[in-house]
DNA sequence: GCAACTTGCTCAAGTTGCTTGCCTATCAGG
DNA sequence: CCTGATAGGCAAGCAACTTGAGCAAGTTGC
């Protein structure tokens, strides 16, 4: 294997453990402050929500899956409190997601909870490089998939 | 919502906008490479069994799946011409899987695969930004979950 | 050297989160 | 108004995983 492909593997690998580690770690974080029916996927509805809300079309564009999948997921976050719909002020046709105020808790919950992971990588690299990290992954990445896929 | 927390939560996003776009690109590599009958999945698998095969309980810690889906993994892989079981040399309850030819072929083309896909980050980052950020993300993660999920 | 437990694997059935296919209601353009 | 596109929901099906049970081979203790 040719040194370039050895460290694209590597990259790679990386990428996939931090990125797992921390989603297990807000998720667990999330569980213990007491919202334990949710699984990692409804915490990027409820990042996409938390701006004045969005359609079922908008999550499942949002999420990559079909507006069926969204609907479906729409319909669970509703019936256990953390969203509701709403008729669309523009559009009567589409309906629009909101966050109860139940889902704005677990929403700062996993806020909460990221920070909790993210401080003692912190304290490994120096919040100056972390800051940096985080920076030029952005720029790896723009717009890329945040598919859940657990 | 805090600094600190912001920071956490970009992290997350950038985290797994780069892990899913260079999962894809690496899969959409392999597939038109010619090997159109595999999931990612199927990937971290054969990166176990590359170095003297596994078992199909150590394939399924590595993937973090009970031993009956590493087993299913392996009868499709077997199927397909991927992998092959053979008696396990030190231990007759246990069976030995290992890459066919056609499944290192398939290593190496996800190997160029991801070297075609990182090699544009690399005229982004500059080379040695992107080798520090691979060696950082190493560090904050050691060991964390290598799972699919897609 | 045998009984009791553990470990590696497989077969079978059930769950679930997603898909494709189809339908109605509403919007936007001629 | 029609015509086509879009938002959403209903239903059925699928595919990857799970839990549960069981057998064969290894390991431990007396």
């Amino acid at each position: 294997m040719k040194d370039e492909e050895a460290l694209a593997m590597a990259l790679g690998v990386n990428l996939l453990a931090a990125a797992g580690a921390l989603t297990a770690a807000i998720h667990d974080g999330v569980l213990v402050r007491g919202f334990d029916d949710l699984r990692p996927a409804h915490g990027f509805a409820f990042a996409r929500m938390a701006a004045g809300g969005a359609t079922v079309t908008e999550l499942a564009a949002h999420l990559g899956v079909t507006r069926q999948a969204a609907g479906q997921l729409v319909d669970e976050l509703e019936a256990k409190g953390y969203a509701e719909r709403r008729p669309h002020p523009d559009d009567a046709r589409a309906r629009l997601v909101v966050l109860t105020e139940r889902g704005r808790a677990c929403t700062r919950a996993a806020e909460q909870a990221a920070a909790d992971a993210v401080r003692p990588w912190a304290g490994l690299l120096g919040e100056d490089r972390l800051r940096a990290l985080t920076a030029d992954l952005g720029r790896l990445a723009p717009g890329g998939p945040v598919r859940p896929t657990w």
